[in-house]
DNA sequence: AAGTAAACTTACTATAGAGTAAGATTAGGT
DNA sequence: ACCTAATCTTACTCTATAGTAAGTTTACTT
């Protein structure tokens, strides 16, 4: 690829490359399955430069899901501040993640498919980036529930809630996008949008669903 | 509890409590940290138990999965036949599905929230778990998305698409309820089911969204 | 009251894999 | 051409834990 035949790298590349190569192999494998060995020989070093480099397994776990968390979020913010209704910013805002996300699976299944108990380090890590993805969506609800700028005295609670539905139907397309590669990433944003926006719209709009009643 | 003092107990029982033992430390350490020793301690026996009973750590997972993936499709399946309309059973499936998550939080979590890549054979009835969720998923909804009886020409793929948006959906759902523990699982039946399938019906009545035109 | 099979245990073996000690190279700077 | 610091390696140690061998104890049958 870069280079034939062993070649040095400065540490601020080959720290890029371990991240590479472990984000791989966590995201095939799992946090306790994975292997460092595997991860060095990924990155065409030795196991003791992965230690001197990131300290432990655990370091290079952090630092998989601390970098992949942030060039999500920077995606995801950054088209979502082009458009100037709510309804748009959430629009590009779905369709970076998926773009995101079909182009970087192993960044999305490390930040979001793995049982978060593998010590206090890692659990906090994954939580912050979950948060941090959360709290981007619901500010785009939030402004999409708010028609105007009247107070939202349940907007809070509703937003919260509709932002968990979204980012949760968000995260399994992800495996309907691996089974329909012909999808493009922007008729799945589309396609979400018809259904949860305007399920939220009409909703809004006094559209309420009740369950039928039992009996009376 | 059941008896003081070490008291020996039929297979057939004792099966069944290192399943329920293995459910538990499986969900919260995932797979690969799980331990064997502490199943073993958790259902009172030593470890020669587990595997003269379970053959292997990985069978013993497999009988987990199993297990409760049975048990979900059971609640749902039962739940769903009651009603009917369309709308009644997939709002009568849901609420079943969120009520066995609130109570069997364990059961979920080995049946969604692990790492798939532990060997083929737990690929394999994960895989088989999950398709069989999303196959009683989209069964409702397919019967809600073809109105009367006419052929549905991309109803098989729409329905796909809205069955993984509604599954997915509910697996995130279930982090906020355990945010929100006042919340009855049947409110987060209803709101779920006014923004997907308000969304849905509307959808189907023609009322579509479509992006804001880029520019002409 | 044996006899016997099922339920259960103690006490191992074996291995995978995280982490490290001690030093060997190579690239640049002077 | 040397010197030095950064890059990188071989070859370990040591622990955790999956899995098992060889019994021991209990309960049920006849």
């Amino acid at each position: 690829m870069t280079d034939k035949r062993r070649r040095r790298l400065p540490r601020s590349v080959r720290e890029q490359e371990i991240i590479d190569a472990a984000l791989g192999v966590f995201s095939k494998r799992g946090y306790r399955a994975a292997v460092v060995d595997e991860i060095a020989d990924l990155a065409g070093i030795s196991k003791p430069m992965v230690y001197l480099y990131l300290g432990s397994k655990e370091g290079l776990f952090i630092a998989c899901v601390r970098r992949e968390s942030q060039r999500l979020a920077a995606a995801f913010r950054e088209a979502a501040q082009a458009g100037d209704s709510p309804e748009q910013r959430l629009w590009a805002g779905l369709g970076a993640f998926f773009a995101f996300v079909a182009e970087h699976r192993d960044s999305w299944v490390v930040l979001h498919r793995q049982a978060p108990e593998q010590g206090e380090a890692i659990a906090q890590e994954i939580a912050d980036a979950r948060r941090s993805v959360m709290a981007e969506v619901n500010g785009l609800v939030r402004d999409g529930i708010t028609k105007g700028g009247e107070a939202d005295r349940l907007g809070e609670q509703e937003a919260d809630f509709v932002a968990h539905a979204l980012v949760g139907a968000a995260d399994s397309l992800t495996d309907w996008m691996e089974r329909h590669p012909g999808e493009p990433p922007e008729r799945v944003t589309v396609r979400l949008m018809n259904v949860m926006w305007v399920g939220m719209r009409n909703v809004l709009a006094g559209e309420v669903w009740a369950p039928p009643q039992p009996d009376a």
